[in-house]
RNA sequence: GCGUCUUUAACUCAGCUGGAUAGAGUAACUGCCUUCUAAGCAGUAAGCCACAGGUUCGAAUCCUGUAAGACGCGCCA
């Protein structure tokens, strides 16, 4: 239970007690701090319910709450407002409670078994920063789920059985028409070239930008698609080829990122499933020929605008992405049996999901209980508000990107000259990253926002840097501690100043953003909350003497303190996907 | 054309199940390093919450309309 839930319930109980019952009770962190630092408003509602004043009906109710000794004060006050400020005390046994709590006060939702879609890159070009998102998104979500006690997988449904390989496969036709594979009487185990990620990342480009003005060429590309598709033996070495090299690209950026993923299924994998998944729509019959495409209808009267029927079959005999994604569904289904399927892809395929949503739930791929949801993630902007892209105008690459903000750190942390030389380079990549993820994850998940690289660079601020500098003070004095021989009670906390009150609430109240975090399935919430734990502990540093403290009884509490404040920071970096340093 | 989303300080964004003085970061300006890391701390200044109506005791928050912008609307993913 969240901190203010523990308040609902008292509240809850007060209002009762009372003679309001019935009436829907909230008590929250306090918009007023000069004044209290809990409230509630729920007066409001009882007064119009039993047609008094509302401040009539504080007064009431904080007669009752008065009589629990946990408050130092509760007072009905003007309009209708009920204030409420704890002991100290009592926040001193709630910090206590907390540090010994095996899940430092996240909520617990078990009996979850989630499989997240996120990454999806596509396999015929490289990792660029348009791909950025969805991974440290999807990464985020899968851990904020584990911390709150659910099972969860993480699929990146590689792009590796659309178009895009038969552009690629046709291009290359042209390019090198004597290879082996080529010939239609290639037999498994013949000779298959060696490509490199550096032809694939000039091929796919170029045969793309060809099948916009090149008919034949768009034709010949189909062709490979539905020859891939159904599995002609030399196209599909030549496959295997691309996946080896580029697979081996995805995870060397994504193991960069501490981006990770329990399976690498691709749209590929699917293919397995679709004679199945084509079976259940025509036996349902739900699917339907429509200008020589197959297709299942998926309006609803509610719409306000029209839905289209899905295409599970090109005119040209071929899948479409709505093809492996519903036969995804089935082979999830099938293997993990999921109470949720979340899908971490970009805003503009909303609609897209829908239909594929729609579909499976009329062809009962997965029970009634299943959640099935779309994630979206908003576009990342340049400064002038347009899709980012590097100064000539192309995309960045994620290596460079990821590569010129570790170089920056770099440099930082040379000419601080605190970190031994061989740690700096692993430092550099995590204060690096740290400043990727924590400045994307701060945004929220379904909107848009302006990537700026100067200001992942600098720094200042609200920034995964200034976390991770927050973090390295706290290991500083804990080193130092330890090093001095100094002990102390972990589990003893006392208050004596008004930061260290306000530090514990801040502690105390992160249940509340780990809830928000689950429920709207958005990082965001994490990254605030742990940036205020940082500014109230940085405001707690400074005024506060901790291992020269001469007072044993205060030295233990904030020392205490600050080992259970790198706890929790800790706790809210690991949900992030964010590595700490010992010192910066 | 239809639909979805966005519009809050100079810039980038929180806040939106209606409630007491709308909050951060950056940039600007002031202070603070012989004391546990100044990648920091403390402070000042900065807002007709796009606009117009409506509902309400009370609206940045709910409803309607207008404007500007982004995105989507069957064989790419």
């Amino acid at each position: 239970m969240t901190m203010t839930e523990r308040l609902t319930d008292i509240a809850a109980k007060a209002f009762a007690e009372a003679g309001y019952t019935d009436v829907p009770v909230a008590v929250t962190f306090s918009d007023r701090p000069d004044l209290c630092q809990f409230q509630s408003n729920s007066c409001f509602a009882a007064a119009k319910q039993y047609k008094k004043a509302p401040f009539m009906v504080a007064d009431d109710v904080a007669a009752v709450l008065g009589r629990n000794e946990i408050f130092e004060k509760a007072e009905g006050v003007k309009p209708g407002f009920i204030n409420l400020t704890l002991t100290d005390k009592a926040i001193a046994e709630m910090t206590g409670e907390l540090s010994a709590d095996e899940h430092l006060g996240v909520p617990q939702y078990d009996n979850e078994m989630i499989v997240i879609d996120y990454g999806g890159p596509n396999v015929a070009k490289p990792l660029h920063v348009g791909h950025l998102r969805s991974a440290i998104i999807g990464q985020s979500l899968k851990l904020i789920a584990r911390a709150c006690g659910c099972t969860a997988v993480g699929d990146t449904h590689l792009g590796d059985w659309g178009l895009q390989i038969g552009l690629v496969i046709a291009e290359l036709e042209e390019r090198h028409p004597e290879w082996a594979v080529f010939s239609p009487d290639f037999r498994e185990g013949g000779e298959v070239p060696e490509l490199t990620a550096e032809m694939l990342t000039e091929v796919y480009p170029t045969a793309s930008a060809k099948s916009k003005t090149d008919e034949a060429f768009r034709d010949k590309a189909h062709t490979a698609t539905f020859d891939l598709q159904n599995r002609r033996e030399g196209y599909i070495a030549l496959w295997k080829e691309i996946m080896r090299v580029s697979g081996a690209d995805l995870k060397s950026n994504y193991d960069k990122l501490n981006v990770d993923f329990e399976y690498w299924y691709g749209e590929s994998d699917a293919d397995a499933y679709i004679p199945e998944l084509m079976d259940i729509l025509e036996k349902k019959g739900l699917s339907y020929e429509s200008d020589g495409a197959l297709v299942v209808d998926v309006a609803e009267e509610t719409d306000k605008a029209p839905v289209p029927p899905v295409i599970v079959r090109k005119s040209d005999g071929s899948s479409i992405y709505a093809t492996t994604d519903l036969a995804t569904i089935i082979q999830r289904e099938r293997d993990f049996a999921p109470s949720k399927i979340w899908y971490v892809i970009d805003n503009r395929q909303e609609m897209h999901l829908t239909q594929v949503f729609r579909c499976a739930r009329k062809a009962g791929l997965v029970p009634e209980s299943t959640e099935l949801s779309f994630l979206g993630f908003g576009t990342m902007n340049g400064k002038d508000g347009k899709p980012y892209k590097t100064r000539d105008g192309g995309v960045m690459r994620l290596s460079d990107m990821i590569g010129t903000v570790t170089d920056a750190a770099l440099a930082r942390i040379e000419e601080q000259g605190k970190v031994s030389e061989a740690d700096r380079e692993e430092y550099a990549r995590r204060i690096g990253v740290a400043a990727i993820k924590f400045g994307d994850l701060i945004n929220h998940r379904a909107k848009d926002y302006i990537f700026d690289m100067d200001k992942f660079l600098s720094a200042e601020g609200k920034t995964g840097v200034y976390i991770l500098y927050t973090v390295s003070r706290i290991n500083s004095i804990l080193r130092k501690a330890a090093e001095q021989g100094i002990t102390f009670d972990e589990d003893k906390f006392e208050i004596f100043t008004d930061s260290e009150r306000e530090l514990m609430l801040k502690l105390l109240g992160s249940g509340e953003s780990w809830k928000t975090a689950f429920a709207e399935r958005a990082p965001s919430f994490i990254c605030e909350n742990v940036y205020q734990i940082c500014v109230s502990f940085s405001h707690f540093y400074h005024e506060s003497r901790i291992i020269d403290e001469e007072d044993a009884a205060k030295k233990n509490a904030r020392l205490a303190l600050i080992t259970l404040t790198r706890r929790i920071i800790t706790a809210h970096l690991d949900a992030l996907g964010i590595e700490t340093v010992e010192m910066m």
